[in-house]
DNA sequence: CATGAATGAGTTTTCATTCAT
DNA sequence: CATGAATGAAAACTCATTCAT
């Protein structure tokens, strides 16, 4: 499990090759070359291209996982957690492009690439955020109507196209401005409205009330009329689902 | 120009083949196979492999393009555009998902990107929202500080994992559901707060002007009061921004 | 025999193509692009790629070697039939560019150029010039110590050459020029030397007769000395070899 | 760059079979066949099928360059080198005839010409001569109306078509045999006419001495003549041009 | 641990040729 | 006579992998 030196140097040549020409066009000549062996040389280290990847990607996004598991212990606030992995997710696109690709959207893809046990690693780090907002919508500090896996997949589907865009156009992302604009977008989608409606609820109970008293008070004196309140309670949840 | 039927065929068998072992997966061979004829008979049809996979996409992603385009023409409200397109893009993710990948995804794998002409596709196909968002903005039925690209990308994002999600559970997706699942969860980020506030606030004023009127009439019979409204309007603004 | 407008027309591709791109680099599709028919249909007319060529070859050469085969009957003075001949060649150098070549340059090529009939046209070809020397040598009119078959092969190899050179500069040939230039260079070698030589002899012996004239005359009175002329006619021949 | 012994095998095999089926009818399949390894191990040594004929016709003709460029730097004598060249041309017909087609023509043919560097090492070959018959015209060795690009074509399409001659009827060449032959056939066009001229000339004068020697003693005694003389000259330069 | 040579299956592409219509 | 579709053999080249040294 020791990595010696020249293992990782196989893995790094591997990781940069596979960001430009992804797993299919990345080719044992091309990592031999750029690591100044000859071929035969890397199968003293891997016994196959797809155990050279495999190992390559989980040795460069163990890190990154582990961060994030970390954060998901450490920290207690969801939203807090959730602005973690969203910094930590972008970042990891920078530090380590197109292996995120081969992670986070894994699926049904070649046999190939199936092989590379890459699921795993999926399944780790989808399931943090999905478990946080789970536990976020819980605890009240997100919006109850939340569906976790749902918010997980806008998130990491958010950030990959951003990186994609910005892929497309050359230019390198800012993290810490790519982090902030996404949650600024999501943050009313992901917190709860309530201490706004509460408040309001509150008052109008409140009113309630005094019309009551108002009316007991002036029973014979005058009537009052309350029917518009109900419907506009409707109307406000009906454009919120 | 009017494509043979062989011709079609062979498309279809592409883009069904692309979809699942991507750009350099996908061999002449195996199309050849899936059609039943020799290799060298698709030559008869394209003049090389980039050349059929650039119009497999083209064929098979016009139409959707298509739609998307005319969506946008003729719905004027921003709101109405982009839930259209939200739809159309996940039904599309069931009609065609193999060339969606290529299209948003896949294709930018470094050399494919020019190899098959699906920049331009990309552009066009994603355009369209970031125009809509942006006239959103504009005529004050989007969020005032809303980044359309973003917007787009998130979007884009988020149909896509959410198709993978699927996929990966081997799941088919209901296109009413997700398309209005997607939609829900993003609403609060994409509408602008004011309307709400605005009815509360419309409200609020009805109510105190029939308290005036309840006043006028029983003069006399009682004191009314109405002091709480103002601060609890301010502390709403402030938690908004 | 009879050859259809069509079939001519092929063939006149065929020369065509023949010229730039040599046999292995012609091919049907291009023949046929030329005629702008299908392929298949150059199979109406020849029944294979070797037929097509074989016909081409010696209906475009044919008239070239009657040419040169009726000047040989037709012209009687060796000399003349040489200068004739340089020309003809030449000019089909003009006119069929790369037949010669195929037809004076036949030699041991791949089987497949071997079978397209070739060496009988280029026995018929050469061995007009060979018999036109062997009777020039046989008349007098040519040096008498004259190989045919190597005038021959130089006659023909120069043309080819200088075509070469030309082809090489992507110069155009100009057929008077360097027919002239070409039978200049060779007249020395080919013409027997004989009128000056014997110009001299004649000289020689009326000096000769002279001198005794004069002897007689002035027998008693003075002898005379003539020495140096074998040594000069040795000199003369060594250089000659 | 010292070739490996394989790497020597593989280009011995090029070299045969492109001599007899050219390049476009050498298969990298069949000098595969001929050294008994697969394909691909060709591809080990030479980056493609150019690159290795270019290698091979560079490696085996080099020494035949070195060769004639060496004579020309030492023989001072241009009409020496000129024997030389041609001498060690037709040897060089003996050891590589493959070679020397291709250098000399075949590679000529349209695209073939620059996709193997042949066109330098024709140039280098060629040059020798052509430099070698102008410096022979400036200095008076050679006659002074010399074409050196025709002597060139005419020297080696000479040669060329010797050995086409003897290919095709299955001979051998005889170097010292073939080469006397070319030369002695091109001497009279190669030297100037001067030297025989000077001898008559020389001896006319001396007889002319002699002459006026005779008169001064046999002053009383009789009258010689002396008029032929310079119309004999004229009616030579006549048909010398 | 590394090298160099080789392998074999597979890749895209070309081309002469056939055949039903 | 011509077409369009198809074929099959072969071309050049690629690449992961093996193995003796």
């Amino acid at each position: 499990m020791a990595s010696s030196p020249r293992k990782v140097e196989i893995m790094t040549a591997a990781r940069n090759l596979l960001a430009v020409h992804g797993f299919a066009g990345t080719t044992m000549a091309a990592i031999a070359a750029e690591v100044s062996v000859v071929e035969s040389a890397l199968y003293r280290h891997f016994t196959s291209k797809n155990h050279l990847f495999r190992e390559t990607v989980s040795h460069f996004y163990e890190p990154v996982l582990k961060d994030i598991e970390n954060a998901a212990e450490n920290i207690g606030d969801p939203v807090a957690i959730v602005r973690y992995v969203i910094r930590r997710h972008v970042r990891s696109y920078i530090e380590i492009p197109e292996l995120n690709r081969l992670v986070v959207v894994q699926a049904r893809q070649s046999s190939a690439e199936e092989e590379m046990g890459v699921a795993d690693l999926n399944r780790r780090y989808t399931s943090v955020l999905t478990r946080t907002v789970a536990a976020g919508v819980a605890d009240g500090s997100l919006r109850s109507d939340l569906d976790p896996r749902l918010v997980r997949d806008m998130i990491f589907g958010a950030i990959e196209h951003v990186w994609l865009r910005h892929e497309a156009h050359g230019e390198q992302m800012d993290v810490e401005a790519v982090s902030d604009d996404i949650y600024a977008l999501l943050e009313p989608a992901l917190l709860p409205p309530s201490d706004l409606v509460e408040e309001l609820r509150v008052e109008v109970d409140r009113l309630g009330r005094l019309l009551e008293a108002l009316e007991r008070r002036g029973r014979s004196a005058s009537k009052a009329k309350k029917a518009a309140h109900p419907s506009r309670g409707a109307q406000a949840d009906g454009r919120r689902q």
